[in-house]
DNA sequence: TCTTATATAGCTGTTTACAGCTATATTTCA
DNA sequence: TGAAATATAGCTGTAAACAGCTATATAAGA
């Protein structure tokens, strides 16, 4: 083969999957494997001395962990493309990743296609999920754009009034000066977009927030 | 057979109904078909002079009708059991022949066996109704525990107000005196059993009004 | 027909909502 | 660390909501 293969590198505590994983990326010989790690402290080393193109990083790890490890790793070297490949399907830590760097994130269950999809598309400088991950990175944004907008204690303060509580007594019932919770209010009516408590709980209503 | 079967008559304007009720009564051999009318004027003295058990009874018929037909034969022979038996599938006549003492209410175009089963429920003293009938009739009181507590007016300015309209905004537009509005406002509310506009709003929401 | 329900209109207070500002301590996050 | 968001608190008006009454004409239902 005429081109150099990328070379790759897995950082996963879970020697089963390390071993399941080279094996299919021998297969594929689309890679040259050459390294994998069970975790941080040892691959951080490895990494200063040699080129990576990319590094399939698990987020659950001893030491370190994979959100860290990869913030570090796009420290020592940006052009090192990450890969989170996790079971992990919480939000917040695909996030995580996300924010420090990483290139997409494919769950350990997806099927092989599609992690080479992925990787593929990571080298090309594309951001890629598997579809799991898509659907919840989806549903989401759905729910941020929908509850984000509000704080927990405007959320708190709107479900109040939602139940007819006037403001003085919100304010006694949650130890605030009235002035406090008007503020609130006035923040959530302008947040939705509301004319007045009327039009607010209707739209309260219609996204979903009580 | 030991037991004299039930008498039965039969009130209803189109002579291939009674024809076909009668065939197929006589197959059954449950009943004692002792008459059939197409009109109520023809019944009423028929049931004064002979002992008639039960009464399959259109809601629509020439001359007096099947509703006060209904209260009619109840009168003169509190015993004789009214089932009405008809296409008319409005609640309005549904509820007339009930509040005129009618035991059931069965559809024309109802199986056999639903229109038996029937028959024998409300000889057994029950109220019964095809399914049909049931389902109208659920779907009804639904409406009427939601929509029927507010008048159209009431609804209206329900509306309004969940839109966020003022009073005096309402007054204008809907060519009132303010005082008027406020007047709906405080039935509106007090229906509802709710302290104020947002709790008004978010029953309003939970009882499907808006 | 006669009672009830609805729609209308009015008055008087008190309370709450809402608009418009300022201001500061604490959290959160890049 | 430093900026931004959040939570807190305050003041001043005006407008609106809400409670509590009366009252009358019309429409609908028993």
């Amino acid at each position: 083969m005429l081109l150099p293969k990328p070379s790759l590198a897995i950082v996963d505590d879970h020697p089963i999957v390390i071993e399941g994983l080279t094996k299919l990326l021998m297969k594929k010989e689309k890679f040259d494997l050459i390294g994998s790690f069970t975790n941080g402290e040892d691959f951080i080393p490895f990494l200063k001395t040699n080129p990576v193109k990319i590094v399939l990083l698990d987020i659950v790890l001893p030491g370190i962990d994979g959100m860290d490890l990869c913030k570090e790793i796009k420290n020592i070297s940006p052009s090192t493309i990450v890969l989170a490949f996790s079971n992990h399907q919480e939000r917040s830590g695909i996030m995580k990743m996300l924010e420090n760097g990483a290139s997409g994130y494919v769950l350990k269950d997806a099927p092989i296609d599609e992690l080479m999809l992925c990787i593929d598309e990571a080298l090309n400088g594309r951001i890629t999920f598997s579809r799991a991950i898509n659907d919840i990175l989806i549903q989401a944004q759905l729910k941020e754009n929908r509850l984000t907008k509000l704080t927990k204690r405007e959320t708190e303060i709107l479900k109040l009034i939602a139940e007819g509580t006037t403001t003085p007594h919100i304010a006694e019932l949650l130890f605030l000066s009235k002035f406090t919770v008007e503020n609130h209010r006035k923040n959530i009516l302008q947040k939705l977009k509301a004319k007045n408590v009327a039009e607010l709980i209707s739209i309260a209503n219609q996204q979903g927030l009580l």
